[in-house]
DNA sequence: TGTAGTTCTCAAGATGTTTTCAACAATATC
DNA sequence: GATATTGTTGAAAACATCTTGAGAACTACA
């Protein structure tokens, strides 16, 4: 498998380079947006991990041009920012997924293999389901029983961490690390709040409940 | 599972600790090398996570005292410098493996969890039985005889360590020990108060009880 | 750079759940 | 039957989560 890494910082370019080359795959690297773009369009790649901030070209414009070209190689955006309309705006550039940092490698080949894994089977399902609830991250629309809901940027980060988990109980901690991107605790209750605005919308009107809490760890969405 | 925690900084100790509480481990936690030391050699622990940087007694000091004393605990070290040097210090040191920091939490916890499957050959049960009783670590569900139990945390945390001592008489001291985490004996009844609540649970609506009483001891949980 | 509008965080009180406590009852043991 | 131990229970305490308004931070647009 033929892998395309375009990442500035040398240190974390070189830590996922020999992460992945353990892994197995045939890892290119470019360190900045021009030579990046140079290799994406010259040779066939399996998959790409794209840093967005990058000398030259930054990774957005970089997808936008490969794209254009034609080129569907499946793209993992990285991103040091914690906006979320940055992950939007890559999503509608034409990634695949994103992935924000700092991230444990772990996450990050899991996302890569499941980007191979969707790319062989034809059909890409930008679709994810629970019960009557369903989310799609393409549009960024969600619905429920066929009603439209509209949410927050933030909540529609955790309903998606929520649903791409459903079943699992997810703990506090977790959704910090993934929809908050934080690497530390802070002592206020964001989660939790957060949880409530999204239950309002999600939840309330409707007699079925689907995200549950589980006292001392987290919460879980499920159908019952 | 028991897990220690050697870390000075406090908020990454309490990020850390609140994690893995979630992620249901049992965690001690000590700021400093002596204390770490003194637990380390006094409790016996499934999984150890040790900064190298302490006070009174560094990371590394404390593992080789550790392992003088032919403790095998696994360990995984914390650091917050990045040369290989130091790496390769560690492990020839007795650690198991290495996070630089600032690491992602699910990282350090797939780590622990990659230890602790390492460690013990036979892959951790996460469903215990007693006759018709079973419980599930993973999904905390209990059932008897099919039907399903909802136990308060107190109460599941009592089942459990009865369980995994079935057949053995457990003293109220081990009880209060293993599951309230207390080291002295409390002048209440808290023990007997649980077990009542829990019998009702397990035991009231049927002929076959489990858990029985030894009269100056303890408890034992048994088929007959 | 200013402004309006939106979204997010924070904190404090309300609500709900779990645990402890303690008094009394029941039961085993000698 | 006396005594010590354990069982039972309601009430209080401790704790976790929910909810919400106020204000901070951010964004878009001029």
């Amino acid at each position: 498998m033929r892998l395309l890494l375009i990442e500035d910082d040398h240190k974390i370019a070189q830590f996922v380079v020999n992460g992945l080359r353990e892994a197995g795959f045939a890892v290119d690297h470019a360190a900045d947006g021009e030579d990046g773009l140079h290799l994406a369009l010259t040779e066939p790649y399996d998959v790409a991990v794209v840093d967005i901030m990058l000398p030259k070209i930054d990774g957005l414009t970089l997808i936008e041009k490969v794209r254009k070209k034609d080129i569907n190689t499946p793209v993992l955006i990285l991103s040091a920012k914690r906006t979320v309309d940055e992950r939007v705006e890559g999503l509608k550039t034409g990634a695949d997924d994103y992935l924000i940092k700092p991230f444990a490698f772990s996450e990050l080949l899991a996302r890569v293999q499941a980007l191979l894994r969707r790319a062989s089977s034809v059909t890409a399902p930008s679709e994810l389901n629970v019960a009557d609830l369903s989310l799609n991250i393409q549009t960024r629309k969600v619905t429920r029983a066929g009603t439209e809901i509209d949410l927050q940027p933030l909540e529609f980060s955790l309903l998606e961490y929520l649903i791409r988990n459903a079943g699992r109980i997810v703990s506090k901690t977790m959704i910090m690390e993934h929809v908050w991107d934080y690497n530390f605790n802070p002592q206020t209750n964001v989660v939790e709040s957060r949880i409530c605005y999204l239950r309002d919308k999600v939840d309330r009107d409707f007699d079925k409940k689907l995200i549950h809490t589980v006292r001392g760890v987290g919460y879980v969405i499920k159908e019952n």
